[in-house]
DNA sequence: AACATTTATTTACGCGCGTCAAAAATATAT
DNA sequence: ATATATTTTTGACGCGCGTAAATAAATGTT
């Protein structure tokens, strides 16, 4: 490797005795020019390290190389998880995604789309806060931005929605835990900010109903994105008060049921499928840590694979497209049971 | 709020009948123009919302506002919470912080740093891999690009480093578990990744030294970042086998122990300070889910605000330096013990 | 070998803004 | 009012690259 600082496309396009609009054309698309002179590049490229200025590429392009991700909240590993994926196949395909999180707050989210506008992305996959979001100012921004709605939907917005089917997660779980013990009730927020749990309350319902069972909706007080404290205070609480209807309890999601075993921890309550077990408890998302709850939970799983891939999938389609796809379709994925020791 | 769309500064100063250079100056520091001047432009775009081309901007500026934060694992959420934390910092700074994750991987963690080099940020603030890092490629990135590191250190790399004081975090747990109990044993990893495990050993054999008590370590196998799999496993394995040399178990961090409590729960092993407990369980880092696991985990918590405070303030000293400090201070916070169920 | 087709080169312009120097306008101190 | 310091304006250049049109060269076909 040669120690010249090369400083710009021209005078690598002279090392490489080729011409700088070819050199361009290169970069834009290496697949663009002869494979002879594609190799001369890439050596010339071993050779010297040139790399192009990104703010003078991004600065004359229609459209740069960017793909935003934004998700609502990032501390939950869930999240974590998906925009992993979502990023590795972002970077594979040639792209540069960006990640941002919302942290939950509405106002965060706007400035995000604001940036995100700015860096005027070929695309941009975004998980909504969900109910917290500013609709008008998403919605404004999905018209100027190729976006694809992922995990939380809002009704119309965006070129398309991929996510996850809350009714066959919800069916999965009532229908397990009915065959094998008693019917559950169900566990969730008041107010929920993410428009799944409303999804899978309706799903319960309808689930109890189409097997002639009484539903019952055990709602807990709380706002915000701590959810294993907001279950565990409204387990203490329910425990506490001898409010549970049932023996058998169906979270709304993971961490909700996180904070649901702390607090049967603390109060002596042993949960599982073994004799000598008060409880039986179930929840929805597969938590990464869900697995390590003590006892373990059982739950029903994400195919975060199938809704990543897709995802990408479709926003490539998307933007290879030129930002405008035949009609919305929505993609929802099934769950997958996974039965544990909590019940 | 006018619809009119306007394309570029020339245009924008002409609406607001202030020469393009006198804009331009004032969106590099609002502070830098008279305050009538300042009433004028900010009137101007809350009528016309103009935001400045940022590729143009990053192109021509020698610094660019954006500062790089690297952590290597977003999946865990103590990085996921001390990553919304300095950003926040930063934004508030004026800044733009994009955040990126290493996902455990070397390669990956390389090819951050060519990307964010290209970035030419005003700085950086990077919490390497550690063992696992290309050491040569972050000590080059480093001597090119201000760069503070934090949570993991590499010696005489980068221009700072800010952390936690590991001795501080050991120190008060095994005199705490000693004082209320029997002295524990040290559950880490045979091969730890992080450099703050082996100083966590370091300060456990210290530590055992001083109070005139015989040490143990507990060695497990195990690669990756799955520690709390990890610790699983190991548990698992010494539990059957009935390797454990003590009754009190200190996990070299909170994953590992969350691991451990999962095959405790797993094996009927009941973990406390309660009678009918046979184990007594402890661990450092606070995680985020520590306060849920069931038990609910005694721990050393990271002073995350300070450490994140200082990373910050110390990287715009730096900045503001022109990319270099007197000498490399490395700073160190104080670990503060939690005490809860598990010991 | 002659032609058509694909690919590369040359030349030139433009993108939107940073920045500089000199001149003009404005504010502050005396 | 005058002198001085500060701020703004004017005009101009450059950054590094995208891109377009015309031309030249290489390749493929018959």
């Amino acid at each position: 490797m040669s120690q010249e600082k090369i400083r710009n496309m021209d005078e690598f396009a002279a090392l490489c005795g080729i011409s700088r609009p070819t050199i361009s054309k290169y970069f834009n698309d290496p697949n663009s020019v002869r494979p002879s002179t594609r190799g001369r590049i890439e050596a010339a490229l071993k050779e010297y390290d040139y790399r192009p200025n990104i703010y003078a590429m991004n600065q004359n392009r229609r459209l740069t190389k960017n793909i935003g991700i934004v998700v609502p909240y990032l501390a939950d590993p869930f999240f974590a998880e998906i925009a992993r994926v979502i990023e590795r196949r972002c970077i594979d395909a040639g792209y540069t995604p960006t990640l941002f999180s919302s942290h939950g707050e509405q106002g965060l989210e706007c400035d995000i789309l604001d940036t995100l506008r700015s860096l005027r992305p070929a695309g941009v996959l975004l998980a909504p806060l969900g109910r917290a979001s500013d609709k008008k100012h998403v919605e404004e921004f999905c018209r100027d931005v190729p976006t694809i709605l992922f995990d939380s939907n809002i009704e119309g917005v965006g070129a398309a929605f991929v996510g996850s089917d809350n009714f066959s997660f919800v069916s999965q779980t009532v229908e397990y835990l009915s065959r094998t013990g008693s019917a559950p009730c169900f566990f969730e927020m008041r107010d929920p900010a993410n428009p799944n749990a409303n999804k899978r309350r309706h799903a319960y319902l309808e689930m109890m109903r189409r097997l002639n069972l009484e539903p019952h909706l055990v709602k807990i007080d709380g706002a915000g994105w701590g959810f294993e404290e907001i279950g565990r205070a409204g387990a203490m609480k329910v425990l506490k008060e001898d409010l549970l209807p049932t023996d058998t309890v169906l979270c709304s999601n993971d961490r909700l049921a996180i904070g649901f075993l702390s607090a049967c921890h603390e109060m002596g309550v042993r949960v599982g499928r073994d004799e000598g077990c008060t409880i039986r408890l179930a929840s929805h998302d597969d938590h990464p840590y869900s697995r390590f709850t003590c006892p373990s939970l059982t739950t029903a799983a994400h195919d975060y694979e199938s809704v990543s891939d897709h995802a990408v999938e479709t926003l490539f389609q998307l933007i290879e497209a030129g930002g405008q796809l035949q009609d919305r379709e929505e993609t929802l994925f099934a769950a997958r049971l996974i039965m544990r020791g909590s019940a």
